[in-house]
DNA sequence: TTTGAAGTAATTGTATTCATTAATCAAGAG
DNA sequence: CTCTTGATTAATGAATACAATTACTTCAAA
């Protein structure tokens, strides 16, 4: 699926659904009848259903077949996947984004980081997970692998969910921001090892895993 | 997308499609008429839609909307991608695995590795991939992240069609299988920085991404 | 010979209609 | 009172018909 300027129906659909999501204007558990959306949008079934497959595949929706689809709901099991599956994208990028990034990436990366501390700084939730969500895009981004940015793409509309259905504490939420800066430091000073750990913490603390796995349990320590 | 037994016609299509690929009787760049395989079927152009979407999704086939879709092509880069993320994928299901998984578990992992030096034995090359590749998919089974599990499956598909695209040379199979027992030795003995250490190279090995990083680039090593 | 434009064919995108499945509810038998 | 059975309803699944876009071909003009 190429293309960005197709003229397709099923493309807004599908980002209008991704928005009524992301806004809790459509709820965990809530069905989503495809005729109920078609007649909302004036048009047919058809690109409706479209739509809703590829909501399905982003974990957004569960679609029962010859039954109904919902908004999909989730637990801290599944929430900890997702960290987990977030921690192994982001120790690759750093990998290599290291290995082929240039400063003028980092410079960018960079630029994510301070919207990060400054949203922060002025208590604006939606701002920083915002710019949270571009820093690590842009990390995937900068590793150069297609595959892993496609990736974090689909894996930060899990995160904006959960994140919309799960109030979080912003309590330390400056820390949390710093860490980004502290990130890309250590790639500017292309140290691997430093960077994977910073980020490795940044993400256990900010799925709370730290209470399901020792402390360094993802920071590639040599000593076990 | 739950449910296994459904009766649903897309789903037929879509096996149908990836086998047809997979063994190349779907030629890489070779166009995929939604009515052709329609009438080969004898159903609607409805289903086979549906099934095409999720092989692009797969990236099995690049669909050019209002105009074509293709079997998908890939380059050397391409490949390279897939070995970057299958990578990503096993270190953590590897880091997980020790985490949580039982002796029994590695038991089972060791059975495909039995039956991928066998096969490398026989010099079965369609058994050893199967083997190799169900290695790799229980292993993510064993990481308890259905995420993880899920991804490795559609790598899998990926790795088969590159596989079955590029003839690779078998010369070094038998050490290549045999890399799978010392990683389930390393497991046994909850040493991850030894498994991720074998894994890493295997898939380095596998991919043929010697000459693009340097050696232990992925391994984890504490000193650079 | 090449180029461009018009008309035609081929293919995809969407709407509509029909078929099938499953949940709900009511009625009757045990 | 419970369980089964059948009708009703509401939803999805699939087929067909139609619309729109793109590719192809042909022919004429430069």
């Amino acid at each position: 699926m190429k293309s960005t300027n197709s003229s397709n129906l099923s493309e807004p659909v599908y980002e209008h659904l991704v928005n009524m999501i992301l806004t809790l204007q459509l709820k965990p558990g809530e069905r989503v009848p495809e005729a109920k959306i078609a007649k909302q949008f004036g048009i047919s079934r058809t690109p409706i259903r479209e739509a809703m497959r590829k909501l399905s595949n982003d974990g957004l929706i569960n679609i029962y077949p010859n039954r109904y689809a919902e908004v999909a709901t989730f637990d801290d099991t599944y929430v900890r996947h997702v960290g987990e599956l977030r921690i192994a994208m982001d120790q690759m990028a750093i990998k290599l984004a290291i290995h082929h990034g240039s400063n003028a990436d980092f410079m960018k990366l960079k630029q994510y980081a301070d919207e990060c501390s400054q949203a922060a700084i002025e208590d604006n939730q939606a701002k920083r997970i915002r710019a949270d969500i571009n820093f690590h895009l842009e990390l995937a981004r900068i590793s150069g692998n297609q595959l892993i940015e496609k990736l974090q793409r689909e894996l930060n509309l899990q995160i904006e969910f959960i994140l919309a259905c799960r109030f979080i504490n912003v309590d330390d939420t400056y820390m949390k921001s710093h860490a980004h800066h502290e990130i890309v430091d250590a790639l500017i000073a292309r140290d691997e090892e430093r960077a994977v750990r910073f980020a490795s913490r940044h993400l256990v603390e900010f799925y709370s895993m730290d209470d399901v796995y020792p402390i360094g349990f993802f920071e590639n320590r040599q000593g076990k």
